[in-house]
DNA sequence: ATGTCTTTGTGAACGCGTGCACAAAGATGG
DNA sequence: CCATCTTTGTGCACGCGTTCACAAAGACAT
């Protein structure tokens, strides 16, 4: 079996923080919209604010980036856009291939989040050879068996995989095979892929799967049904 | 303005940790699999390989729901899937309402991992009225005016949000209202949300992103074009 | 130039999550 | 019934992430 981690061990990247590098989007987000105000500059309170999350740690998260910051004053909107976008290396092209044009795929093909943000969708691959030719979000559906020579051609080195629970590994296997060194995986699968290829995954159904969890303990709680409340184990009827 | 909060600072509910919650629809999923192959048991070992989690954790994870291995064998799938299913609610109905018909919308209504997992769907929902009456999944869209007497008819305590970013408060605003209180968020907005009401997002492009962050550090290292991969703090140029 | 006021940047403490390593438990074979 | 072997359940230590609280820095007014 491939060594198939998902998961890396917290690795601070060039002394960035994991979980600081998943929040730069965030506030890049909300510092887009403040842009598009034409507001000058603002408070780590107030940007805070609007990405929804504590100040301290905002001011901390920009720390690991520089100074960028006037104290007294706050953040200069432009400036600091440009740079968060230069630490994701979001100031260059990224060709992306979606793989699997189903409905999902189609959503993602039509999305507008990503090609304002530096990814272009290089080309759209399914295996349903009926599917090629039809056009998604202005591009044509291409027969996966294209796969290795758009990844070549294109230099691709992102791949989305929207297909089939079934799929989804053989997908990633030719994808790396390509060339592929990340790959975001919206199918409820764990992938096995060799060191040095990123792995992210979308799974709809976990989130909604939390949510639940949560809400039945709201219910029990409220209701005092099941679930007397205090940390009993509650050891199992039957 | 509204409270605001989607970061509830991991309260463990009930004893769990969020971040085993977070986890047990995964070893659900897992264990589904076999229990489809009919294995009647599995160790840590192995589950915690086809989960893609490190063995000690599961155990550990395993241990806040209560005693369920048997030393010197293994955990007993059909009996695992039960527990982890009734600790997650997943063994009562979820009755659930998707906002914005679009591609994603489509997409989630048409996504097997909600009805197989006793999420169903009570009604999608959509403010362009000429969309009313088409059938999606074997659904009518009904017009966002319906809202708050479906929820109410239905008893739906969760809603997703597949909307633009722009009618993403508004739509909480009324589910809320309606008396649902969990959100599953795809729009990228920040949501604010009163006290009690628990949201969880997904932004398609912030995990792009992040894949971005470390393909650029990738290129960068191996190249060796910027950053010397030293922690030097590299200072802008100008 | 000097003082005041605002806001940043960060040292330090704390808490959660992770993983090691091992003792306890039970199955299995003789 | 006893010995051996497998696998669980967990005590413990460590490291990352979060938050508080404050000193340093600079803007701005006088």
């Amino acid at each position: 079996m491939a060594t198939g981690r998902s998961h890396r061990p917290a690795t601070r990247s060039r002394g960035i923080p994991e979980a600081t590098v998943a929040r730069l989007p965030l506030y890049l987000r909300a510092l887009t919209a403040l842009s598009e105000r034409s507001v000058p500059t603002v408070s780590s309170e107030e940007l805070a604010a609007a990405a929804g999350v504590n100040s301290a740690k905002l001011r901390k998260d920009f720390s690991y980036l520089g100074s960028y910051g006037t104290r007294g004053v706050g953040y200069d909107v432009e400036y600091l856009v440009y740079q968060i976008s230069r630490e994701l290396g979001l100031t260059q092209d990224w060709p992306v291939v979606i793989v699997g044009i189903g409905n999902l795929g189609a959503a993602l093909a039509n999305y507008g989040g990503f090609a304002s943000r530096g990814f272009r969708v290089a080309a759209l691959l399914d295996a349903d050879a009926s599917l090629a030719g039809r056009l998604v979000a202005g591009l044509p559906v291409r027969h996966i068996d294209e796969l290795e020579s758009i990844v070549a051609d294109n230099q691709v080195s992102i791949g989305v995989i929207a297909t089939p629970a079934g799929a989804a590994q053989e997908v990633t296997d030719r994808l790396v095979g390509a060339g592929v060194t990340s790959i975001l995986n919206f199918a409820p699968t764990v992938l096995s892929v060799p060191d040095g290829v990123d792995v992210r995954k979308v799974d709809l159904s976990i989130e909604l799967q939390i949510l639940a969890f949560h809400e039945q303990r709201k219910a029990g709680e409220t209701e005092g049904r099941q679930e007397p409340d205090g940390d009993v184990p509650a050891v199992m009827p039957a």
